[in-house]
DNA sequence: TTGTATGCGTTATCAT
DNA sequence: ATGATAACGCATACAA
């Protein structure tokens, strides 16, 4: 039952088979243009009879170009990556790249093992949301073009979620239907997207006028979430802005259980729209447009390892509120008092 | 700004710092037991000095062997498919191997022409629920090992997931309940998951004497068990098994909207176990644990890549009920009619 | 235990 | 427009 794997044709062989000598061969996949018509066209027969694919491996060792490009997430489980991870794949597979993929855990060292070892088989990477310290990172961009997601480190290229503009709509959408006491549902306090988010938040409900309350997520999870939203239902916020759409999904399930209705009781806005409208209500959320990220990172990439130097190496992708279900006035009586720290 | 990728350092270089040969160098890193424990300790310092790594394209076109491996799968977005990644990931890092990964777009020739182009680049391939036809399939596995997750082809390696144990359990559990009248939410009519359930949920029903109607969802995603739940709203089932739960999920949505509640006036089940408890009310399904297919799945290739024969061919992982919040007893008043195809 | 020499499949340089 | 040949960096028979 055991198949005995075949050897791939090489470039020997077609040479033989279509009686030319292997450059020629080389030639037709690779530069057809410097061949006569007539001669490219008999190599191609030939290796289709044989079956031939240039040997990438071979090809790489000789150009030092691998044709690959490698994406490292820090956790693919998280519903933020995977259509980001789609898209980059998409893009670098109509570029002529394929892709590695690497998961490290949200551990930093397993990031730095899996950059060296996978660095001499690509010929770029993509780092999205990384959690390694900025020294390392900057050694591996040192030895190959390097392009960052959602994460802010000069002089490297980076594609970055401009989150000031949709959480600044969020705030004034939530202002517009009345709130004035609101709450943020933070993240992990060392990553730069919660970090961004909560003072771009902080700062537009001072423009609005508002109170805005801090709560911390245990974890960036549903989980979290939902131990939140116990914390929530003490205060006197009408609406919560969480993290993410994760987040703000574990809130709405807290809240639920405590017999607190969304958004009539409570008005939630998710971060990122990775969960479409796959919540009961449907989530009003900023849109983090995700999949362009991974998109721009791909095209950001293979700019810089085709044109050798950076174009452009910051890229801004704009944020925007999506308005679903989960928001609206809040209830004329506050029966909830409050007594958290305050800011604004 | 432009930063000049750096050279990496060869074996040669290392060898002459170290003052051995290019032979002695390449031992000390992959047959150090050959060596004298100080000359491969030398090495490794000159090694370590010149940050030295060895050279994976290289090694691969020397050895013929890539240590790499494929992971091929319809769609990253489709929430199955991340623990099984990650899984596999984690399992291939630990064996020595790293991952491509191809998304395919539930695009047969898109899964063909992934497969063919980095198969120099990889020892062997994992294909997870494959849409390719059967005689492509064999042409990939007749070139490289290969191992299927939840497609089932005589003579192949495969993981599958044992769905009748699990859906058996279900139906138990409603009959168990006072049910009598269920339906399947079916998937897409092609893919071996959803052929399996249907056909265990048509025999287990009939084994507890229960009516079961099929209602097809246009597609296996949330809005296409939207839109089953409105046509399930008009028959007089009160209870539910959907393909997946995503598709469980949606008919929770357009049950609600419907002003129907869960679990009261409809029992829901879903299948897969990857949305955790992120539904309201927390989703009884049934738990195909994904994650260690994809282990699995990795464990097997890389054991037919060392042996060079499989051990196993043929992997069945039992999925089971996880009961949560979504079932219940029917209600007293049936207060709705049939009109459906009756199986059993 | 270590060094020497050759090959892996392809591309690139230099001829023709 | 095409052919001959030397790299690319490493592993491995074979020799010592």
């Amino acid at each position: 039952m055991t198949i005995p794997p075949k050897r791939a044709p090489t470039i020997t062989e077609v040479a033989s088979l279509a009686g030319v000598s292997r450059a020629t061969v080389s030639r037709t996949f690779s530069r057809p243009e410097l061949l006569h018509a007539d001669t490219t066209e008999r190599v191609r027969a030939a290796a289709a009879q044989l079956g031939y694919v240039p040997n990438q491996v071979a090809r790489a060792l000789s150009t030092g170009r691998a044709g690959n490009i490698a994406l490292v997430v820090p956790d693919i489980a998280n519903p933020f990556f995977p259509p980001l991870i789609r898209a980059a794949q998409a893009r670098a597979d109509s570029e002529g790249y394929a892709v590695f993929l690497g998961d490290s855990d949200e551990r930093p060292e397993r990031e730095d093992i899996l950059l060296t070892k996978i660095a001499p088989q690509v010929d770029g990477f993509i780092l999205a949301s990384p959690r390694l310290d900025e020294s390392r990172i900057r050694a591996h961009a040192a030895r190959r073009p390097l392009v960052l997601i959602n994460r802010d480190i000069d002089g490297l290229a980076r594609v970055l979620m401009d989150v000031s503009s949709g959480i600044a709509q969020a705030v004034r959408h939530l202002a517009d239907l009345g709130h004035r006491h609101i709450a943020y549902v933070s993240g992990p306090p060392a990553s730069w997207a919660n970090q961004e988010r909560q003072s771009a938040a902080i700062a537009a409900a001072r423009e609005f006028g508002m109170t805005l309350i801090a709560i911390a997520a245990s974890r960036p999870t549903y989980q979290g979430g939902q131990a939140a939203a116990t914390e929530l239902a003490q205060t006197d916020v009408t609406a919560t802005i969480a993290f993410d759409d994760l987040v703000a999904q574990g809130i709405m399930a807290g809240l639920a259980a405590q017999g607190l209705r969304v958004p009539d009781e409570m008005s939630v806005i998710g971060f990122d729209d990775v969960l479409a409208s796959t919540t009961y209500p449907p989530l009003t959320t900023v849109a983090a447009h995700c999949a362009e990220a991974g998109g721009q990172a791909v095209d950001l990439l293979t700019a810089i390892l085709q044109g050798g130097s950076t174009p452009m190496d910051r890229i801004l992708i704009p944020t925007e509120l999506v308005v679903r279900a989960t928001t609206t006035q809040p209830r004329a009586s506050a029966k909830r008092r409050s007594q958290q720290p305050t800011f604004s």
